[in-house]
DNA sequence: ATGAAAGCGCTAACAC
DNA sequence: GTGTTAGCGCTTTCAT
């Protein structure tokens, strides 16, 4: 594996001039640099990360540690934090935290270990890894979720009121009975969905309130949804708080034989490309994934250059994308 | 942050002693071990990766570019290495080379720089890149599509085979002019699939060819699907070589006003949580993801640790999961 | 069993 | 504009 000494010997310069030559340095004469570069070529040189990383004490390298690689809601979001970084000659590398705390610490460790520029991340609980990086000065931003105990920079959505949102269209569709399945007890964003729909409930002055929470999976949505259902005053719509769940309720009442839509509405959060091939299409939240991941880059590599700067919060909308999974009154005949 | 040497001077003892201590290391004295311990976690002590890495010119750690992060196939299979990476301490990086052979090499080129200990790709097209991992003797295994120019480690699933009994199964339905949409001429998952749907429309002495090729992706596969189907003697069934593109077809059979099964017969390949909840639910060729993903990291580290054995091809099988979406007979009434 | 010291490859003062 | 050189933090001989 050749060396940045050995690039320096075949052009017949110094180490230090090769160095300043392939860093793009405007101080090295052009006719060295067109050399050192020959040379470099030649002997196949590719510097050596660690080394430059260790004299540099820091790698361009950003962490994106998200919460489910196989949810299209946080793969989205990496697209976006890709796109942005590469820009500016960062490497991204993503970590699958599988909403598990210890495999986020795990991953927050590392990430200081490496000595990466910076981190972005949807914290899965308390993420009492994210001090570390406070108390190191390294850059982090959260997506998604706040940080409950740190004022940091955050992404979030307008969860709560694109849940009132979604639950007030039910109620225009003549849905008497909302029910909502949301996630977690303490995961922020399913606390909000759930406030949300009790907001929109209490402006329709409808009383029922049919809350299950479950993990944000299918699995546990599917059995929840079956127990909503079969109790003795069920309910005629529901608000799913995310898209793995959806499929769980969907399942569901594919079992109990009952139709969404004509039988029981439903709205769910998330988009997906498959969402307009169910028969009747799935009415969703839609969230700006990509976006929330551009924007929390862009706001990664501004704390990255000034960590002095005032923490920000930023807050994006989402939209209702009505399809016939809600709409009662069409589909009934 | 702390260094070694802070650890050393606060424990009393010589900074060799600290490296050996943390690393598990068997001929420290227990006491000074612990002292060591106690004054690393005192001082909430990091080792530093880089210099870690540079020392030991090598890091545990294992690239995977894949060719598209939000295909759940590929999603699948990160999880797989992840779990097997893990288990024996090494970190998974992941890698969205977006089918693009340009970011394929320049992954393999931070990979390389940072000196990772291994490298796991699904190729797009030629992997140049792969050269110099050859050439650097950097391990490496290939996923899903062998490597063209490279004898080299790899975890195929037999295609060919599933793509045969895919069709075979349409043909046993009572379908007659059966179409095949698959991905890019040269990929060879792509090429695999239009090979066995021929084989079987041979072994069933049909005449009908209809082939379209597009990219492995929704939008490509609208278009392919809509021709097809507009031609003056259309297709009655269709074989579908990934995930993304059903979704392009089953959009072109909804506009179109076909519907799967009754009118037009559809498999398609990789499994998806949704593909129950379409109505009719859809036939597809599952494909064992996360084993190949757990396959691949055990024959990496396998080479890892020694990089002279033989280059080894393990296939794995598919398997036809049966859903309405192919039963002809079953759905005319 | 422990310590002293060399050196991994690079970058950035500093000197010229 | 270019070269010399120190040193980033760690692991690993080599002594003892």
């Amino acid at each position: 594996m050749p060396t940045i000494s050995d690039v320096a010997a075949r052009a017949g310069v110094s180490t230090a001039t090769v160095s300043r030559a392939l860093n793009g340095k405007a101080t090295v004469d052009p006719a060295l640099a067109a050399r050192v570069q020959q040379a470099a070529t030649e002997l196949g040189y590719q510097p050596n990360g660690p080394a430059r990383n260790l004299r540099r004490q820091e790698a361009a390298v950003v962490a994106l540690i998200i919460s489910d690689v196989e949810n299209p809601f946080f793969t989205a979001i990496a697209r976006g934090v890709e796109d942005v970084a590469h820009e500016v000659g960062y490497s991204v590398v993503l970590c699958n935290s599988d909403e598990s705390a210890e495999k986020e610490n795990r991953y927050i460790d590392i990430a200081i270990q490496e000595r990466v520029a910076g981190v972005i991340l949807s914290p899965s609980g308390p993420a009492a890894g994210v001090a570390k990086l406070a108390a190191r000065g390294t850059a982090y931003v959260a997506v998604d979720r706040p940080l409950p105990d740190y004022a940091s920079d955050v992404v979030l959505v307008d969860t709560r009121l694109a849940a009132a949102q979604a639950t007030a269209h039910l109620v225009a569709q003549g849905y008497q009975r909302i029910g909502c399945l949301s996630g977690p007890t303490g995961v922020r964003t399913a606390d909000d969905r759930v406030a949300g729909y009790r907001d929109a409930l209490r402006a329709a002055k409808h009383r029922a309130r049919l809350v299950r929470r479950t993990e944000y999976k299918a699995a546990g949505a599917h059995l929840a949804a079956l127990d909503l259902l079969s109790q003795p005053q069920p309910p005629d719509a529901l608000l799913v708080a995310n898209n793995a769940m959806a499929v769980g309720v969907l399942q569901a009442l594919q079992e109990l034989g009952r139709r969404p839509g004509r039988d029981v509405g439903v709205v769910a959060f998330d988009d997906a490309p498959w969402a307009e091939l169910l028969d009747p299409p799935l009415t969703v939240v839609a969230q700006p994934a990509y976006e929330i991941g551009t924007e929390a880059a862009r706001l990664l590599l501004a704390r990255i250059a000034d960590n002095t700067r005032p923490p920000t919060v930023t807050t994006l909308g989402a939209r209702l994308i009505e399809r016939a999974s809600s709409h009662r009154s069409k589909d009934r005949t």
